[in-house]
DNA sequence: TTCAAATTGGACCGAATTGGTTCTATTTGT
DNA sequence: ACAAATAGAACCAATTCGGTCCAATTTGAA
């Protein structure tokens, strides 16, 4: 059911947490309570954000984690593809596999691409900036279309 | 790494090939061979894309399967949906997730509807009659803005 | 200088999901 | 009556995933 990986899910929560909080430097311990990931899979989390370079880090006794950049600069996108990858929603796009034997009527590999490419705008159009931006109180700020947290569209199971 | 399961990859593939072939009717067997998908594989897929409506089927000698619409009306979100279940990113807009705990926390919630929106939309502005125009002579049919097939994108792996 | 608080990197494991097969029943044309 | 199809379900191996744990390193402070 075409579903985000904990790890990309869990990055997300993080990531907005950390843009949301006021302090800028945030360690482990403090987030994974916060955002009631498990503290072992958060480290995991952050620590790999630390290397797709998402986040830096400050060893050490009153260490912690920052953001390089401003929490509007950085994508959902950026954030999935620093946890699970590069976004490729089939195995005939993905690198190397350029022998998937049916070349013949493979136009579909285009078609392919089209699709990767529109779901990985959708995941690059929004900010972790704009998900740390509370809801509930309804107060969008630098979103322009708003009418995407009102509908709460049937997300149609099956047919 | 956000990727679709071979079912639903599968799915669209036999799907394209169904809206591309002259032929209403196709036998499991015929369509397996044209689009290299494993038989058993393929008739499971058939199978269920007639339970979701999809798909018609006529059983017996000289049966198949026909498509109920119009490919042009088929979207790519559909045969997703029909074969992986509704489209749902994350775990915490589940049905009957209610209780994730951080509710405090959690304008994250609507936002992540956005997100699912987003990626659905994106898979339903595309249907499987464009899936089925060949493309290497790059005639866009029905398509405005075209720099998709041009534009390789990085795919930026990770950082 | 020594200790404690942090991050780092990796190995590791159980469980769930996935990709795929197989078998039996049923339907239908010849 | 037989063969060609679909229907439906159970089943299995293997990968992936969510999660934990441990040893090493860095750094501030007593």
């Amino acid at each position: 059911m075409i579903r985000l990986s904990k790890l990309a899910d869990y990055g997300i929560v993080i990531m907005t947490h950390m843009a949301r909080g006021r302090a800028r430097q945030h360690a482990t311990h403090d987030i994974a309570e916060a955002t009631q990931v498990p503290a072992a899979m958060a480290s995991k989390i952050l620590k790999t954000l630390v290397r797709t370079g998402l986040l830096a880090s400050n060893r050490g006794a009153n260490g912690g984690y920052v953001m390089t950049r401003d929490p509007a600069m950085i994508t959902v996108a950026e954030v999935v593809e620093a946890l699970e990858g590069p976004i490729a929603l089939t195995s005939c796009t993905e690198e190397g596999e350029t022998d998937c034997g049916i070349e013949q009527l493979c136009p579909t590999r285009t078609n392919w691409q089209r699709i990767n490419d529109a779901i990985r705008t959708a995941l690059a159009e929004i900010s972790i900036g704009e998900m740390a931006t509370a809801i509930p109180s309804a107060f969008m700020v630098e979103d322009d279309n708003s009418d995407h947290q009102v509908s709460r569209p049937p997300m149609a199971k099956l047919a």
